[in-house]
Parts: C-alpha cells; sequence; structure tokens
DNA sequence: CTTGACCCTCACGCCACGTCAGGGCCTATC
DNA sequence: GATAGGCCCTGACGTGGCGTGAGGGTCAAG
C-alpha cells in the first residue's frame, strides 16, 4: 500500500512538514495517494530519499538537487566537484576567521571592544580575518601588528572617528590629484603618500618605506582593497601604489627609510 | 553636518540598504537627521559600524550583536569564546564533508548516483561525513567500506528499496521482542542480530563478529544513531546493541567469528 | 523650471523549513 | 452510532538579513 508521512520522516529522520515541501516542491513526490489525500510512499522513493538528503547534507541548495538527480552522471560529477570547492572555500574562510577569534582573544586584556582595530587603516570594514593573513604572508613580519594592538587598545570611538575623518581626507586629496593629472610620482602625490605613512605611523604602528610598499603592493593586488579605493575613483589604487612607491624611493635614496 | 548614507555605505562597503535595516533593528542608529529625513552619520557612528561589520564578520547573528556591543568587557569575551566554539565545530565539518565528497568523487567510476549509499544500512540519513569518520576511527580497518562501495555502486532503486524494507522489518520485530520482554541474549533476538548482521554483509561488505560488536556500540554510543532506535521504540539502542553483543559472544565460541 | 542624483518609507521576495489554524480521516472503545 | 485520540490535509504567517522596486520628496546645477 506505502508508506504515511510520518513513518517516512521517522524513518528519515526529517519532519513532515519537510516531506511536505518537498513535495511541493517536485523534489521528492509520493509515489500514491490514498482515496482520503494522504501521502503514500513507495521504497523508490523512499531510495530517492536517500539521494536527496545525502546532496543536501553536501549543502547543495534543494533546487540544485532537483536538477542534479535528473541529470547524467558527469553531469552529477561536475556538481559534486563544484561543490567541493564551495566546500573548500568554507573551510578555509572557517580555519581564519578562528585566527582571527584567537587573536582578539589572546589581544583581551584591557576593557575595550576595540582591540582588533588596526585592520582600520585599511579605510573601511575590510575581511578581518583575510586582511590579516594576507598581510602576515606579505610582510612576513608581526611587531608591527602586535605594536598596532598595544596602541589601538586603548583607543575609543573619539580617536577612530578621526582615524575615519583622517583617512577620508587622505582619500579624496589623493583622488582630486589624479583628477588633476598631477604624476603619482610628482611631489604633491609623493606628500600624500608620506602623510598617508606618517597617519598609520601615528595611529598604529612604525611604518618604514619597506612597508609601506608592501602596503601599497596590497592595495592594488587585493581585490577588496583595491575595491576600497576603486569606489572613490577609478584607478585610485594604482595611483596611491606608485606614490607610495615614489615616496618610498625618495625615502631610501635620502638613507631616511 | 555629519555623512550621508551612500557616503557611508560606500566608506564601509555594505549597501544603503543594509543601513537601513541596521537602524531599523537598533543595531547602528546615524547620529543625526537632515530637515528632510534625511540619515546624518557622526564620526562615532562610524566607528561603531566598524565594530559591527567586525563581529557580523565573525558571523554573530544581528541581534547578537546589540547585546555584545552593550555588554561588558568580560560578556564579550564570552560571547567571542562562545563563537569560536561554533566556528571550530563548523571548520571541523566543512572539513568532514570535505573527505566525503572527495570520497564520492573517488568513488564515481560507474554511472550511479548512488555510490555512498552504504551509509544507509544505518537506517535513515544519518551525516554521512560523521558517519565515516567515526565508523572508521572505531573500526580501524577500511576494507569494508571499499568493499560496500564495490557492491553498492550498481545498486538501483529497487535495490535500495528492498535494503530499506529489510531494514525496517528488522527493526519493527527487534521492538516486538522487546515488547514483549524477551531477553536480549535470548535465542530470538540472537537470531535477529544474526540477521541483521546477515543483511549487511548481503548487501554491505564481510561483517565478522568483532565487527559487528563495534556497530552494536556505536548505535548506542552516538546519539544519532541512537536517536534512530529510540524513535522506534525507546531502549532498542541498547537492545540491539546486547542482542549483537550475545550473538557475538556465541559466533566467537563457535569459533565462527 | 527641469533634470539628475540621492534620499525616504513601504513592502514583497528569497530559502528551507517551523509552527499553527481549521477541518477531514481512521481506528478503537463505549 | 457517538466519541476520543492520533494522524492527515491544505493554507498561511514567521524566521534572518538583506535585495529589489515602487512612489514620492530633496537638493544642486543648468
Amino acid at each position: 500500500m506505502g508508506m504515511k508521512v510520518s513513518e517516512v520522516a521517522r524513518l528519515a529522520g526529517v519532519s513532515v512538514r519537510t516531506l511536505h515541501h518537498y513535495d511541493e516542491i517536485g523534489l521528492l513526490r509520493p509515489g500514491g495517494r490514498s482515496a482520503a489525500g494522504y501521502r503514500l510512499y513507495r521504497p523508490e522513493d523512499l531510495a530517492r530519499l536517500q539521494q536527496v538528503l545525502f546532496f543536501r547534507e553536501l549543502g547543495f541548495p534543494l533546487e540544485e538537487i532537483v536538477r542534479t538527480l535528473s541529470g547524467s552522471p558527469d553531469e552529477v560529477t561536475a556538481a559534486l566537484r563544484e561543490q567541493r570547492r564551495l566546500l573548500a572555500s568554507q573551510a578555509a574562510r572557517a580555519g581564519a576567521l578562528l585566527a582571527a577569534i584567537d587573536r582578539a582573544l589572546e589581544e583581551r586584556e584591557g576593557g575595550s571592544v576595540m582591540t582588533d582595530e588596526e585592520r582600520f587603516e585599511l579605510f573601511g570594514a575590510q575581511d578581518p580575518a583575510r586582511h590579516e593573513a594576507e598581510v602576515r604572508a606579505r610582510w612576513g613580519q608581526t611587531e608591527a601588528f602586535a605594536e598596532s594592538a598595544r596602541r589601538t587598545r586603548r583607543y575609543g570611538a573619539r580617536e577612530w572617528g578621526a582615524i575615519q575623518a583622517e583617512a577620508g581626507e587622505l582619500s579624496a586629496a589623493l583622488a582630486r590629484l589624479a583628477e588633476a593629472g598631477a604624476p603619482a610620482g610628482g611631489p604633491e602625490a609623493m606628500a600624500l603618500a608620506e602623510a598617508h605613512r606618517a597617519h598609520l605611523e601615528r595611529w598604529f604602528y612604525p611604518c618604514p618605506a619597506a612597508m609601506h610598499r608592501g602596503l601599497g603592493d596590497l592595495y592594488v593586488d587585493d581585490a577588496r582593497f583595491a575595491a576600497s579605493y576603486e569606489r572613490v575613483r577609478p584607478g585610485l589604487a594604482a595611483y596611491l601604489r606608485d606614490a607610495i612607491r615614489a615616496n618610498a624611493s625618495r625615502l631610501e635614496a635620502a638613507g631616511a627609510a
């Protein structure tokens, strides 16, 4: 005759509502209905439910499961590969966020909520976890961050507001220079790059020319940082990097780095 | 005067809609409004936005961010620890799912969608990733799974339906025995345990007594497996384990294991 | 005044169900 | 036959965090 909805639900570990839903969306249709309209599931329905729950468990959206289950073996393999890519990305991200939380917990020795806001020197709420990993990878040193944490631990809303305001002004001034066609290696642009470096040194950490160079590269190489500047004005990230490079070369030539 | 909503959105890398939403839910209220009703954000608002986005990035629900930002430093630390626990769990799960997909991809040499359904011998859609890791950890051998995969690769809906039906009958028969007060170590219960073992050997892999013992333990020790049986009848998981143990001892005494 | 960019509130939609309302079906018992 | 209890059905609102669009107001420049 067939199994009723609650039997199937119990056996498969899902809710009756879930089975209703799956029927509605065409993911799992019961093989039959009683005269009273009760859903009646057959063995092949149960077999399909197994498949559905397997793919659901792997994170496939239901709509996609419908498609996958009606596809060829090659299509199923391709779907699994794509899902793997997404899962790998999630796993990496989870790991990075764990590192971020660990860092946040380590550094919570004072009372401020803002212990990790050295990240904000990059002018917006960037992904804190990826930011840290990448800056570390690029710079290969952690002392600057330790120094930054020590300083910013005591900052309050006023300080952060000031930081934000300064950063915004710098960004705007750079955009105006670029708009006016001033060369990135010219004195005005370098002056702004130097102001940027001073801003970092004032609020966060010592920023020698070499480190500043690295930061400039990061602004261009990383899509998120680039996006921050590109939002202000197209090409601004590269402009700032070039200004930083020119400024760094000048500092190094003067032996002041 | 204050920044308007799109300036803030651009600077912070969020949408205007997001800022509206945050205003609505009291997460981030603009410090002012123009005569026309425009939201005007102040530096301290931006500072708070930084905090909001930081916690959001870490996966905190917005409602919780509201609470966390109004809490004491100790409460913030506790919130971060709890979130770390969740993230660690997610990371572990992602890793396990990756392994499951890898396994699925490895074994896709034929055309069947059902390459991993040996898991279903445990009577329901269990978490395939955790299931596999735990069974491997417990049993310390993989040949049974390789054999299972080889067999099940070619199973279709009919076979799976038959497996499901047999499993359901076994479960029901066990419940009737328990209901009737038959001892788990008695001949009838052992007969069903043996039928269970035969079921596994028939459909999945060789199941010597020692392995069957391990499976019996798993049914009780793991909350999900236990739940499967407990749903049929309270105490059934332990009943089955005891029947399996008695049966295994019998087989070993007879030197048939 | 017109135009274009931006702002406001309101509201429906998304995804995968959870929860509940209102009413019918089925079986056992009185 | 009536009743009670368990189960089934459809319909519908809600959840979290926005995305999208409608309809209309504001502001600055031409």
